[in-house]
DNA sequence: GCGTAGATGATAATAGTTCTCATTTGCAAC
DNA sequence: GTTGCAAATGAGAACTATTATCATCTACGC
């Protein structure tokens, strides 16, 4: 139940393949929200399928180019993707466990436009990342 | 005019040695604000002083820490280093020229604090960055 | 001036990611 | 259902940014 859409694929001018599958799969799961590709590969290989580091990087960066998964680039040098599901969101990553939370704040994205367009830019997209502690009692979010 | 200012070194508790203070001086001599590791270390080969990659990368750590220098990670990969001025403030990278621009907006950054506290977190520190493009007019900062 | 802790620089090592290319596979035409 | 071929895959090499190693050098207090 909640079998990958190979429309998603097709839509996006993609052949569906067992990688592209699987990979769309795992995501639409919903077990992690975030994974860089080392997680999504990882993650593929304890289920048992057989999959390539490249492969995944390579369908990591198609499904964002088709507008599939949106792409993090949050400290720490590694990207991080999630599932697109329309509606754009900011991130808090916590320090401490490594969680990720996520927020809208219409007034925070409204000034951003206003900024942007103020100095003369035609803003393609933004990330706004707040770095904090979650831990009121002792990082209820385990890494 | 505009020497570096050993005192800047010794109050972080570093030894004003040869390529700190050429590094310090070039930050300070504001030609960019913004330089990766790379740029700086290009720079002072083209000034003429001779100084190792790996001190480059090391210095910039050691001001990073002592507070001298502000650290960005855009997105690209390479972190981006500039002299900090006290003031915080956010960043709009053109996409097309690579050109920085700073900006500070109070409402924005309340309503992050605000955001965060709401859920819980105890804001780090956090980085907004506008990706955009400038060119009004066949983008006026060159790269 | 001297001694030493700390700094430097050449190079090796590492992490994340992309490239190469021989082999395999999805899929459309027969 | 087979066939053909462009596209996709996977193993590993290559690449980029950064950090670690370590023998040599240097700032600076005595």
């Amino acid at each position: 139940m909640d079998k990958p859409q190979p429309d998603d694929l097709k839509d996006a001018g993609l052949k569906s393949t067992v990688p592209r599958l699987n990979i769309l799969a795992l995501f639409k799961s919903g077990q992690e929200r975030h994974m860089s590709a080392e997680d999504v590969y990882k993650q593929l290989l304890a289920k048992g399928d057989d999959v390539g580091l490249a492969t995944v990087y390579r369908v990591l960066t198609q499904f964002e180019q088709a507008g599939l998964l949106v792409r993090h680039y949050f400290e720490g040098g590694k990207s991080v993707f999630e599932l697109n599901q329309g509606k754009h969101h900011d991130h808090i990553v916590c320090l401490q466990c490594g969680h990720v939370e996520e927020f809208y704040d219409a007034d925070i994205e409204s000034r951003q436009e206003k900024v942007a367009t103020e100095r003369g830019f035609a803003v393609h997209n933004h990330s706004l990342h707040i770095y904090a502690d979650c831990n009121k009692k002792a990082c209820p979010h385990k890494h």
